[in-house]
DNA sequence: CGATCCGATATCTCGCAGGTATGGAATGAT
DNA sequence: ATCATTCCATACCTGCGAGATATCGGATCG
């Protein structure tokens, strides 16, 4: 059975020209190389040297031989960082999600492509889903992180990161009265309004958290139509059909005849950022948690 | 020291999941396969299985290192192979020469294309040389092989094998009164002639079969210019400075205001179509003569 | 809670890589 | 010629480590 040993010995005998002079430099003795060589040209069935009187020179089959065992070697030496790598996460796959609202943020695509930048032999998968989706694909294992709104349910135990707090905007049709006001409107100014939301789904949303800040400022808010997707709200409010509230970056999207203006006296209402992971996730999901992690710190 | 065992044994141990099942199906009990892997896993510096109470299971460091196995015993399972084709030569590199008029003979055109097809795996070197030139480089080792048109003098021993004997031609300028005789020259028409002939350089070649057959005829020759190469002489004769005789393949360049007409009686004068090799060549270049002589064998 | 399964640990042994001694062929100096 | 030198090959010995045997220990399940 050929073992990296002849390859090592091959290659140190093909360098030096001499069986005994690579012997020493392999620190054994010249015997048991010369040995070690004929078993390997017994295993490969060629001979791989010509002997001279002063030394050995490769045959064509060593030279071939050779040159292969030198990749070889340098694949087998190259395992171990190979396998450090892996476990550090610096390499393999990580499918990160998110939903269309976190695609507008600034953030979340600076940091996707920082992280693919710092780990180029980490393959990254990205998918843009609703958020039940995303949920069910990390409990399924199809994802290893996600880019979220607002926490699910208590659903599948997922790890939960608050990211950032972003500033909530109104967003009005370009003829509404207020939508002049470019220094912010006020959620109570929006108490006679009726509002398109994105639709609740899995869990308590931004849904939720708009009917409570609206209750807090003292009125109970109109809803009409509900869209299932973020961006389609804009283009709700676009047609007229009424009001919505949206994280301030969805003004990114700069769809026509909508004009986002901040929300001053939020009431507490903000659009917050979250990541969520499955515990003890793959190395390189671990990583990326961290990375985030640390970014939306350095973000605050 | 990593050796391919580890990596038969990991491979084994991965495809099985079990180190039970695997050590049976290796041949060898349980408790060295075991410390064969945890071997492994101390020289690649990071755990490869994560153990489970059914068996094991790979870390995605034993994923990456698998994968790298797989391709390093590949490999090596293909040394035997490799080195059989490097040995009959099968592969390498084969620096082959020929002279210009070589280089217009059908003959010498396909088999050369032939065998590089027949082995893909053989780096063919093709390089147009003077006839001086070859013999010298096929002494020095930077051919392999040539195609001579005469047999140099008893030069660097090298093997010579006759491969064709190809007619002659006359070659005569355009408006020439026997250019007309598409039929066909003898060599006597041409007595009156001043002849532009190809230098005589290395040992008897064509020049002086030409004389020789020219005297056989029952004329001396009138020997005008002398060109360095085949192919300059058609373009002596193209200005009018003589005729010429060359092999009848050269009808391949067509030179502008030249006219090749076959050569009716000869006298024994034909061109020779000859391989040169080194006695004892590489298994590629034996190979090639091989080749070479046994199509030259069913062309007559 | 015992039965079972499977990897880990401890200890032994034997095959083979490696060591020692020497032969033998080719070359070169005298 | 002859002897010294240089290297690889051969013969035989030794000691390390791969592999065998026996047993332990933890997890799962009827």
């Amino acid at each position: 059975m050929i073992e990296l040993r002849h390859l090592r010995y091959l290659v140190a005998v093909a360098e030096e020209g001499h069986v005994t002079r690579a012997a020493a430099r392999l620190g054994i003795q010249q015997p048991p190389l010369t040995r070690q060589i004929h078993d390997l040209e017994a295993a490969v069935g060629a001979p791989l040297f010509d002997r001279t009187p002063r030394g050995v020179r490769l045959t064509e089959a060593g030279e071939a031989v050779v040159e292969a065992a030198r990749t070889i070697l340098d694949q087998a030496a190259a395992l171990p960082d190979l396998a450090g790598r892996a476990a550090r996460g610096e390499r393999g796959r990580l499918a990160v999600g998110y939903t269309s609202s976190a695609a507008f943020h600034p953030f979340v695509v600076r940091e996707i492509r920082a992280f693919g930048q710092a780990f180029p032999g980490v393959r990254l998968v990205l998918e843009e889903e609703s958020t039940a989706e995303l949920v069910r694909d990390l409990a399924g294992g199809r994802l290893d992180a996600a880019f979220l709104r607002a926490p699910p349910g208590e659903a599948a135990d997922l790890r939960i990161d608050p990211l950032l707090e972003e500033p909530m905007a109104a967003a009005l049709p370009a003829g509404h009265p207020l939508a002049a006001r470019t220094e912010g409107v006020a959620l109570e100014d929006l108490a006679g309004e009726t509002f398109v939301l994105y639709r609740r789904l899995a869990g308590p949303g931004l849904y939720d958290a708009i009917i409570a800040a609206c209750h807090a400022a003292g009125f109970s808010p109109m809803v009409g139509q509900e869209a299932p997707r973020m961006p389609s709200t804009l283009s709700l409010v676009a047609a007229g059909l009424g009001v919505s509230l949206t994280p301030a970056s969805m003004r990114r999207l700069n769809v026509e005849g909508v004009t986002l203006v901040p929300l001053t006296r939020a009431h507490g209402l903000a659009a917050p950022l979250l990541l969520a992971t499955r515990p003890q996730g793959s190395a390189a999901a671990e990583r990326f948690r961290g990375a985030i992690l640390a970014a939306a710190r350095l973000e605050t």
